[in-house]
DNA sequence: TTGAAAGCGCTACCAT
DNA sequence: ATGGTAGCGCTTTCAA
């Protein structure tokens, strides 16, 4: 069908023309700390700027890194993660790079085709956000020269830097919190996603309990989702023996959580419910929620992205820690009832 | 600093003399409809798997589209901001594009620089969503044959399409809504960003209710977020003559705006106060807010981005105007009080 | 300071 | 079906 790419971008030698100067003197006035005398870098510019030119950096990116980073990453829409790309987006930008966005599933077929995307397009690194690629491709991303940086995934591939909130310093913390306001039946509500920092956060919980003789009901209804969370309270305060004490491992369930156990069941929240979450995204501090959780500290993390994009010496191989902080609200009983 | 990019991107070379073959058949195997044996076929496919060889799209995009989309975007956070770019990126991707994000702010200047990067990234395209490029910038990108998208902008700049869903729609069934309910003291709620979209809700809006001969008391409380709304309720409930009916241009608004009236002045909605919003975010479905409001059709836009994409010559000063969707919730009395 | 030329990785064209 | 070659737009090296 009518390919006549009738106006096409202009180039370099176009400007070159209209300047009557050579193309390299071209090249040169776009290049921070070439030699160009003030003249041609005057004439070079006006002529750009009448003809709209602009460096065409796919060219440029054949010689050299394309500046390109992509981002794998699902379920955007969450606010978790929409946060991430915001801030993931906005400090790549500043030191430089360019971010794409390559919108998967978390099944790995999904994710291994992303990554082969993120190599199609000679991307400097690749961070993922979601899923887990298969060690093989990681192997080759890397064989490519290529950086790649998994985000809160735990599997800790040879050559790959990993980077995640600590889920076991959240899980343990969030029981303290409960038994301190005094619950006496925990709960422990989760999502079918099974992903690492889950099953952290929920088996660090559990343990913890254990350890101090009690038992935790953990209830798993669905994706990671506000509806989930309904579905959670729908079954837990269901029955007989319902907690008063929950732990969400993850915001969003938490306020499903909420809004049923308050509106269906009659309950109070924190005298009859007590109710701990994590992320802390904008919603967990609404007026109507106010939950206690624990925040991903995404600043810092997208800092030490960038700071392991600059210094690839420093990637190989490496794992960064970083601790959530606690936010206190007002769905858990600062002392006992 | 070590500029010492050690494992380089392995190229068609490479795998040509691994396979023993012409560079030309490795870039035969790699495209679609051309001729090859099937023998130098799988010889190249081999020496490509065993390599870890991809495509160098940057080098495929120097002679013809480069399959890159560009979408301009500022506060990413929002939710019916993450909604679009989710649909967005992941229409794009389905029919073979990628996506470039470019996080921004709203002011001209920042539009303006990443305007440019889209130029020099050379995109096929271009999507705006937030804020309001400068016409002669649009121009550019034209002239350099890309196609301009703009997404609830308003600014109908010849060349580039418009698209947009029918605000004042929106705001005349807001009022109908309304005053179906009984309301008599009608409020509209809105932000200081005063964009085209945002603008056009409330004056159609207010000037509809002008023509029924009853008087809007406008509010505009900050940014459009949810503290906003909770700001302006304080403003509106602190006075006397308070609204019992208003319209928020934006869900975002109308949570923050519920949950101050409910919490701090102990009004009842729907009974002591009809709330209407606009995007219906999932927020808005959720058990607390139950907030009745208009969707915007997410959906449908992408795809006619889409559509507008793969047929060019139809994108031409085009204006397409989709429908909002009414999305009947609890926040409105069905009938008179 | 400047221009010519090589080469980055690719696809398309032209012979074979 | 295959290999050689030109050329996409750029930066860099080399002479002048």
């Amino acid at each position: 069908m009518s390919d006549l790419k009738l106006p096409s971008f202009v180039s370099a030698q176009m400007v070159a023309d209209r300047a009557g100067v050579s193309r390299s003197a071209v090249s040169r006035t776009f290049t921070d700390g070439a030699s160009v005398s003030e003249a041609t870098r005057r004439k070079v510019l006006e002529a750009a700027d009448a003809l709209g030119y602009h460096v065409n950096h796919l060219a440029r990116g054949l010689r050299e890194r394309s500046n390109i980073v992509c981002l794998v990453v699902a379920d955007m829409t969450t606010p978790i993660r929409a946060r991430m790309v915001d801030v993931l987006t906005r400090k790549l930008q500043a030191s430089g790079k360019i971010t794409m966005v390559i919108n998967t599933e978390t099944d790995t077929e999904s994710v291994s085709a992303a990554l082969r995307q993120t190599l199609n397009y000679r991307a400097d690194a690749t961070v993922v956000l979601s899923g887990t690629p298969p060690a093989s491709l990681i192997e080759t991303c890397l064989a490519n020269g290529q950086q790649v940086i998994l985000i809160n995934r735990d599997e800790r591939l040879q050559g790959s830097s990993n980077l995640g909130v600590d889920n076991a310093m959240a899980g343990r913390e969030a029981l303290f919190l409960l038994r301190r306001a005094g619950c006496e039946r925990l709960g422990l509500i989760t999502s079918n996603a099974r992903t690492a920092s889950l099953v952290e956060r929920e088996t660090v919980f559990v343990e913890a309990a254990a350890a101090k003789g009690v038992q935790v009901v953990v209830t798993e209804a669905g994706p990671t989702s506000y509806e989930s969370g309904q579905e959670a309270a729908r079954r837990v305060f269901g029955r007989s023996e319902a907690p008063d004490g929950v732990f969400c491992v993850t915001d969003l369930l938490a306020l499903g959580f909420m809004d049923v156990a308050r509106q269906d069941f009659g309950l109070t929240i924190p005298d009859d419910l007590c109710v701990v979450g994590f992320d802390d995204i904008e919603q967990a501090g609404w007026a109507s929620y106010q939950l206690t959780t624990f925040r991903q500290p995404l600043n810092p993390m997208a800092d030490e992205v960038v700071d392991l994009l600059l210094q690839p010496q420093r990637a190989v191989s490496e794992r960064r820690m970083i601790e959530p902080i606690p936010v206190w609200r007002r769905s858990v009983r600062p002392g006992k009832r």
